[in-house]
DNA sequence: GATGTGAACATACCACGAGTATGGTGACGG
DNA sequence: CCGTCACCATACTCGTGGTATGTTCACATC
């Protein structure tokens, strides 16, 4: 018989986490105050100190939190019946979708590095997306789909590319269309480096 | 005839300047305070106010300090004698090997979309490395070297592709060996595109 | 050459926010 | 029924960015 009282305390916390990962998004992480998060999850910092260790350990909470929404869905399309090749197209195109999610943006790509510190940021980014990208660019070429490239550092490219692409698609007035346009530049070099099937369109 | 008193004045600016990129680059913008950067250049905090008009201030100074390095080593490549084809590869040599200055690293590419926040970061950008990188795509296309493509999002792909492979050859043990992979690969992936001459090797 | 003026700083202070120390309250085990 | 601990609130400290004010001295002007 689970506690009643378990269930507030989990409750509380994740109010906090969500209540910061609103706020982290809207004024970055040095722009909000912890009276703030606090304020708007209804407790006071207290609370707050007592769920988490600092200001520090809220924001990988908040972290975590929506690396794993993209997480859950791209590992999803992995663990999926497609080919290969299809299965990286789709997820391609879901990595793009989800870098619409300013959250993910702000709070995943460019806060985290600087927050968390770029070592913990990088261990955490290989355990979820970029792990992925890696696995993904590791099956093709197992698949012979692509020529052996050195892997660590072409994911390591890609995911750069991504990101980057992924700020311009959600700054630009027309955040559907460019990622349109950065889908159909990948997928051509990607088309580009596909062996001897020099000509074949996206499924996805 | 210059005044002694100007002299002065330029030399404690600049070398708050100096402070200010020698301590961001150790410690960050978040970790550094003020009273330290002007501990460092001999000064007090008033001396500091009296030339910036407050942290943001300095960073953004410190910012153009270590990025018209950076600049002015690819622009002479660019106005080179070189062939647009030669011109790139030697662009991409430097500017990987820009990419090896801690202080390029964590104050422009890392902390400055954070600090400065994401559309100046992007103005300065597209004045300076970004826009060479994307000046250098638009002359190979004009030559005819590759074939057309989407100039704005394939030079934001690259721009982010060496970034984020700017932090991998930074943190990495070998950098100099993991400089010259990133290297091989973007050579390799450009031959992939280049127009009708399948097989060339870099000159630089 | 006395003097007013403003640039170039230093000093003292304030406000705000992260972190801490401590107090209170109710659920649960004994 | 009572101690105890999880859960949270309140009150405080302290470092730091920013401000307000004071001080000095070069330079222009008469």
């Amino acid at each position: 018989m689970r506690s009643r009282r378990l269930d507030y305390s989990e409750s509380t916390r994740s109010a906090l986490v969500d209540s910061a990962v609103e706020l982290f998004t809207k004024r970055g992480y040095a722009g909000t105050s912890l009276d703030e998060i606090a304020k708007r999850a209804r407790v006071t910092k207290g609370a707050l100190y007592h769920h988490f260790s600092g200001k520090q350990a809220l924001f990988e909470a908040a972290f975590d939190a929506v690396e794993s929404l993209v997480f859950d869905r791209l590992e999803k399309i992995m663990n999926g019946p497609e080919s290969p090749w299809d299965r990286a197209l789709s997820a391609l195109g879901e990595f793009i979708k989800s870098c619409l999610d300013p959250s993910y943006q702000r709070i995943a790509i460019h806060e985290a590095p600087v927050v968390m510190g770029w070592e913990r940021w990088r261990e955490a980014e290989d355990r979820c997306s970029f792990g992925l990208i890696r696995s993904s660019l590791e099956g093709l070429i197992e698949a012979g789909e692509i020529e052996s490239v050195p892997v660590e550092i072409t994911a390591r490219l890609l995911f750069g590319a991504l990101s980057s692409a992924a700020t311009e698609i959600a700054g630009s007035a027309e955040p559907k269309k460019v990622g349109a346009q950065v889908e159909a530049v990948i997928i051509q070099l990607l088309n580009r480096v596909r062996r001897s099937v020099p000509e074949q369109s996206a499924t996805a």
